[in-house]
DNA sequence: AACCTATGTTGACACTGGCAACATTGGGAG
DNA sequence: CTCCCAATGTTGCCAGTGTCAACATAGGTT
């Protein structure tokens, strides 16, 4: 029996491959970590676990579908880390930043396995609906923080989702442009992340509103 | 002399072009447009323009240059209705709003197109004066309005670059996600606008903090 | 023991970006 | 006015890519 460690490269004289999927899989994230996806290359990643260009064919439809579930596995990863900092944040106000911090991480960490999710290779409206799934889990760990503290009385009792939503955008947004390099010079990614969670819950303007109104 | 509209076609006999730069510009960009970047080929491009598939390389140093070209052009498109979203709008609160509206229809309406200019085909920090500029030129837009709310008193006497970015990074977040298609599904990117602009003013807290502090 | 289906391989093709060598200009120096 | 040269455009070619069709092998089921 083979290490169960460094278990993905084929025995060189086993014809079938015995979990080929789950080393292609590993396989092309690790590509897409160290070279990029546009250094993704079927016959490099057959190569690479001594197996030939097309076997790659027998477990996913094209190449677009191996990185849609390179994204599914993101999100997972994302939803992952997204409910430890909220659990071992505790449940608070405080918990909340931590995944905001940790959403960032995430994406400053693995800038190129973040950008298959995002960057448009896949569209989850098509039928891909493993990625939706995935999606929408990662995303509900942030509705069940933003729902939990709207009951303990700290955020306002708005839609959950509306406010989920626009915490979301609002890291996502830091996230995408600190990959880009697009920040502004002087300003890091963490210095940017506590101004903005300072200014997500008091808001920008210079009088708060009197008595809270409907508005 | 040909009509000044439809200039960019070669006319059939000369060998020189006379402004292949600019025409090659608009087709990689209309190409952008309605097949997407990946629908971007040096090959049809040229034969569009009745020229050959290498012609291009007198006037960018490869097809990574041409991309980055047409995103620094972006960015010039982008500040050019932002700055219009501003001045048209009376320069005051609402006007800060529709720039942000204006943002989020600039990137909805060209999603192909805002994809190249943010989706990493380019880096700002690599050696691509032009786009940094641009890209800055974009962002001092941002920061003048901000600046200008501040001093009339309206937002909170902040550093503006900070304020800005903030800003920057909710309208990018809605735009990336609206792109993606990645938006909880019964949210429209209207709605959301008004919503994240309301809260971005006041904040998400229950409790608005009792009179404003240092924090 | 026979076989059938899942899995992996080989050969081929059209298409891509890019280089090197060549062709054709138009404008400026004499 | 002429000559020539730098800028611009072209053709031939190459390695590399994703993908399909036809073939090979193996492991479990009957």
């Amino acid at each position: 029996m083979p290490p169960p460690t460094r278990a993905a490269r084929k025995s060189p004289r086993s014809y079938h491959h015995g979990n080929l999927r789950r080393a292609l899989l590993d396989e092309a994230l690790a590509t897409i970590r160290t070279e990029g996806v546009e250094g993704v290359t079927l016959r490099d990643i057959g190569a690479r676990l001594g197996v030939s260009r097309t076997a790659l064919y027998r477990h996913f439809a094209d190449k677009r579908a191996l990185l849609a579930a390179v994204a599914t596995e993101g999100f997972g990863m994302l939803r992952q880390r997204l409910v430890a900092a909220w659990e071992e944040g505790g449940r608070g106000d405080a918990a909340f930043h931590a995944m905001g911090v940790a959403y960032v991480r995430f994406a400053v960490d693995n800038p190129a396995h973040y950008r298959v999710i995002f960057g448009g290779f896949v569209d989850p409206r098509a039928k891909e609906p493993e990625l939706a799934i995935e999606a929408q889990g990662a995303f509900q760990a942030l509705v069940d923080a933003v729902a939990a503290l709207q009951r303990d009385g700290v955020f306002l009792k708005d839609d959950p989702v509306h406010m989920a939503t626009y915490s979301w955008t609002l890291v996502h947004g830091i996230a995408m442009l600190a990959i880009d390099g697009q920040l502004p010079e002087p300003i890091g990614v963490d210095e940017l992340l506590r101004y903005s969670f300072k200014r997500m819950r008091t808001g920008i303007l210079a009088e708060p509103p009197g008595p809270r109104a409907k508005r």
